[in-house]
DNA sequence: ACGTTTTGCTAAAACGTTTCGGCACCCTTC
DNA sequence: GAAGGGTGCCGAAACGTTTTAGCAAAACGT
């Protein structure tokens, strides 16, 4: 079992009859050094018999780089939204032959301070610090002196670079989708939570309405948690109204599911009676109901990889420009949305 | 930006005014190294006002341990389900002092040597070898020399560790959750791939029924598609029986919610007309549908947990126990499943 | 044939730790 | 007052690399 990785450059060297200065010249290809195109030759055939694999802790060591990064979660691990920014992300430094380690904190201050600790002491070369919903967050004191970068969290102070989705341009997408179709009645089930998200979707719907001449009826912004029942109890008392809405869009996919049920048990039917548009995107729920739901995407995976991209930028560039970014996600076009009928036809 | 970590054990020897080995003995509290505690206690404050962190890279070298494992995911990042196993993987091994190193391989198996190779060479003292979904794989060749455990999949070969969810009592656990309630027309839609989750649930389903002394009606068992639609599909099929089933067991929370839209549409009220019970307990689908659906959990936690504490104890032990188990998962009780009503009552 | 340049390689230092052996010194003990 | 044992610390080697400076031999120019 403890074999692995056993065999060091002195014995590749001592195998191809060099010393280890032209074994490390020869297998890192490195320009200054003058080697003939045999011996390298030789080198590389001895390193891939012995199975050579450099120590990458020395290298490390002696580089002063250690090729690694950390990503820290809040509690971020326990979402499906986790996935795609840890895939982005992984995906862009494994492009850049750096290793990702995970943490996650929790949302225990304690807890999070000591696996700083631990990283810093591995020498990560930057962080990675991942809330799990779009929010105002200032990264820990401990992380001061690092190469951070915020993942769907934005920061008061303006030298850290994060990047978020952007809600006005998402929400302006689903409304315009209801209305390209035709619909003018069209409501919106908010997130009642004073979050960023609620607050510039919020802008984004009225924006989209605003642009296509079409005025806001206060009764039809309503809101709500941003759960199934949530959505179920806000859109029953949506729906029954005698001028209801003929579309709704919703704050998020798992409220949509709710006005999914409420509109069934209303005889509604959608998309002919009321379209739905959603948002988050959610796997095995937006394209698991019946019919699919047509949402916006959150370009989670973008966002991580975007933020690996600028913080291997902060790695190498001494001068470390933060930037702040607002991603957009795609409209995603399933099955709930139609033409509107006429109510009572 | 760069200042991280700068200060090396020698800057605290310099001021504490002894050498670095004395440090080092007194950091570590060496047992064998005899340190007045004042000179102790001067070395601590010394470190602790000049924020020194101990240089993992140079300790890793120096101890021929890197403290570090990698976690590798086939597809797996991409499910919901990884991030149970990842931070119950990770829990372990921080406990330990261990960090995790993320991969995934995205089910390419060239791509998965370049990390395997990468993990070696920052030589990580050994590897977890994730699934998304239960089956028979087995790992690669190049893992044959390192400390190796399969989660979420069974190898043939003995001398490799695995955990898998244990099927056959989930199934039981579910099953008999309908027949305490007193249904006795149980129907199984079962997942229709040649899969190890679909064989042991259908053993386990015909388990219970023969404890039970209730004779299960072949037409009562059917394959679909695991997802919302193939549900859908064989529940309408089933629920239009003159002979209908009282009770549905789902391979998937993902066909359950399936069966809820077809039992709506059919007039069938859930749980008060047919009950239902799911598998997989996945988030925001079982607790997002109205009713709540009860369903059977998949350790997906506690199997990340015992993977990462099995590599320790291989990481550990020279003999190296090679282990093979099955984790059952807690049926969730939500509101899907009721005492039945006779039909057309 | 003799300096000069180029080629092909090596020695040694450095990165930051841990650990082993040993060296002073002090305190007992007789 | 010398032998003996404990206490408190230090020096140096080793872990496996990279990199700089330099050296011998070969090739070149005249």
């Amino acid at each position: 079992m403890r074999a692995a990785g056993r065999v060091s450059i002195s014995d590749v060297a001592a195998d191809a009859g060099v010393s280890i200065s032209t074994v490390s010249a020869a297998l890192n290809d490195v320009g200054s050094a003058r080697i003939s195109p045999r011996t390298r030759d030789r080198i590389r055939e001895v390193a891939g018999r012995l199975g050579y694999v450099p120590n990458g802790l020395a290298q490390g060591l002696r580089r002063q780089r250690s090729g690694m990064v950390g990503f820290i979660g809040d509690e971020v691990a326990t979402t499906p939204y986790a996935v795609g920014m840890i895939l982005g992300a992984q995906e862009t430094l494994r492009a850049a032959g750096i290793l990702m380690v995970l943490m996650n904190s929790q949302g225990d201050p304690a807890l999070e301070a000591r696996e700083i600790e631990a990283l810093r002491q591995q020498r990560v070369e930057g962080i990675l610090y991942a809330s799990m919903y779009h929010r105002r967050l200032e990264p820990p004191a401990a992380l001061r002196d690092m190469a951070t970068v915020l993942l769907d969290a934005e920061s008061r102070v303006p030298e850290v670079s994060w990047v978020v989705p952007d809600e006005v341009a998402g929400a302006r997408a689903a409304v315009g989708e209801l209305l390209a179709h035709g619909h003018r009645r069209i409501g919106f089930l908010n997130n009642d939570e004073d979050i960023p998200a609620a607050r510039l979707r919020l802008r984004g719907f009225r924006a989209a309405m605003k642009q296509a001449g079409v005025a806001v009826d206060p009764a039809l912004v309503g809101g709500a948690p941003p759960t199934t029942s949530g959505g179920y109890d806000a859109a029953r008392r949506m729906l029954q109204r005698a001028d209801r809405p003929t579309a709704l869009f919703c704050f998020s996919d798992l409220m949509a599911m709710g006005v999914y049920q409420a509109a069934r048990e209303l005889g509604l039917d959608v998309p002919a009676d009321v379209s739905i548009v959603g948002y988050d995107n959610m796997p095995h729920v937006a394209d698991g109901l019946l019919p699919g739901l047509t949402t916006v995407e959150l370009p989670h995976y973008e966002m991580g990889a975007w933020a690996a991209g600028q913080l291997l930028a902060l790695i190498s560039a001494e001068p470390g420009q933060a930037r702040h970014v607002r991603l957009r996600g795609q409209l995603v076009r399933r099955g709930s949305v139609a033409v509107p009928r006429p109510i009572g036809g």
